[in-house]
DNA sequence: TACGATCGACCGACCAGTCGGTACGCTGTG
DNA sequence: CACAGCGTACCGACTGGTCGGTCGATCGTA
């Protein structure tokens, strides 16, 4: 009993934050008041900066989540075995699959993100180049491997399709008819025909 | 001396818009004040209320300046004269053009677009609803006539190519290396060469 | 085993400040 | 005189954040 009671109940901390997530999400970082947070923790507020030390740092811990997994995977499926063409399709299509697995926190990212003090911005805004760097990177390879198109600048394939995935944020639903696997072999398939790759298996 | 006041000034109605524009752009719509914007413009809060009935107001107007203007210019380029290839191709780098040159409408557009009234927001959705389908629709029909590959939703394809477009408030910089015309061509080409057209010249 | 000391977790009342919005007065122009 | 075009003064609601205090668990000691 003493056993279940500790152990089964969702601890504060995590249900803030939960709760902030989905919040956040739903009516964007600044129209979201830490009573409202609190409230739908079930807590007051003097839990909530307990735990954290502003508002801001609230935001910023989801950030910090988020990034960490990102990167996490992306390396993982980077730094795989095989051909260029192939590490990059399935790069791309688990980037996708996780975004929309974690929508909310997508939406937060994207839309709240300038909302943070300065200096958390920056650092946000640097671990958020190493990702682009890293994913870049495979871009450039496959074209020194010449499977990919070079005419065009890796950089902006880049913010091309990030662009494209960080919009999921705001057409997609999982209620909707297509699930997160088909998005993302679609966006895959768009992503390696835009770079003239076979794996984008255009009919022609 | 009078006509010179009264027509060379810039009136007050469109400055507290240009400077709400930039502001909102800046520091998103909820975290930049009314007293701020009406300071910027150089005027009170008297001279605000009777130009415009509320903040929000403020910000639908801003909307419906951007959605007039995009669907204007997308209606022009895509019912031109010429093959669907082509016109898409045009149509594509205007796109990107126009949001390019008026930057910080379509920052606040993706930013605070659900900071709006639930009415208003409705309103909003279904406008840039009616711009999606007419660009859809272009899609659809190099489709049917056989120069786009149609393995993948005309809809989705859609979304794929705004999700950039929208993207760009993020990087794009006008002080930086690349003009609005480059990027517009070579998103275009990555849109044409997703669809497996020639358009997108793929050196292959 | 008993019991005071100490700890983290959390409550709830409260603060100074800011917000969007309003009421009303003045002033120049037709 | 009438009325558009503002400025001035102010309201009530709400904000993020603080602070003194409570309560149960744990620990050192005898």
């Amino acid at each position: 009993m003493a056993r279940s009671a500790v152990t089964v109940e969702e601890p504060v901390r995590r249900r803030l934050l939960a709760e902030a997530t989905r919040l956040f999400a739903e009516r964007g970082f600044e129209s979201t008041s830490v009573q409202e947070i609190v409230a739908a923790a079930g807590v007051t507020k003097g839990a909530m900066y307990h735990y954290f030390g502003s508002k801001d740092d609230l935001l910023h811990e989801i950030y910090g989540r988020v990034l960490r997994l990102q990167m996490e995977r992306l390396t993982r499926f980077a730094d795989a075995e095989g051909p260029v063409g192939e590490r990059l399709y399935a790069t791309a299509m688990d980037v996708v699959v996780t975004t929309v697995e974690n929508l909310d926190d997508s939406k937060i990212f994207f839309r709240s993100m300038h909302q943070l003090a300065p200096e958390t911005y920056k650092t946000v805004r640097a671990e958020r180049r190493r990702y682009h760097e890293r994913f870049r990177d495979l871009v450039i390879e496959g074209q020194r491997a010449g499977v990919f198109r070079e005419d065009i600048p890796a950089e902006m394939v880049v913010d091309f399709f990030f662009g494209s995935v960080h919009h999921l944020g705001t057409w997609y639903s999982p209620d909707g008819p297509l699930s997160g696997q088909e998005v993302g072999r679609h966006f895959a398939d768009l992503l390696l025909s835009s770079l003239g790759h076979p794996l984008g298996k255009t009919v022609s």
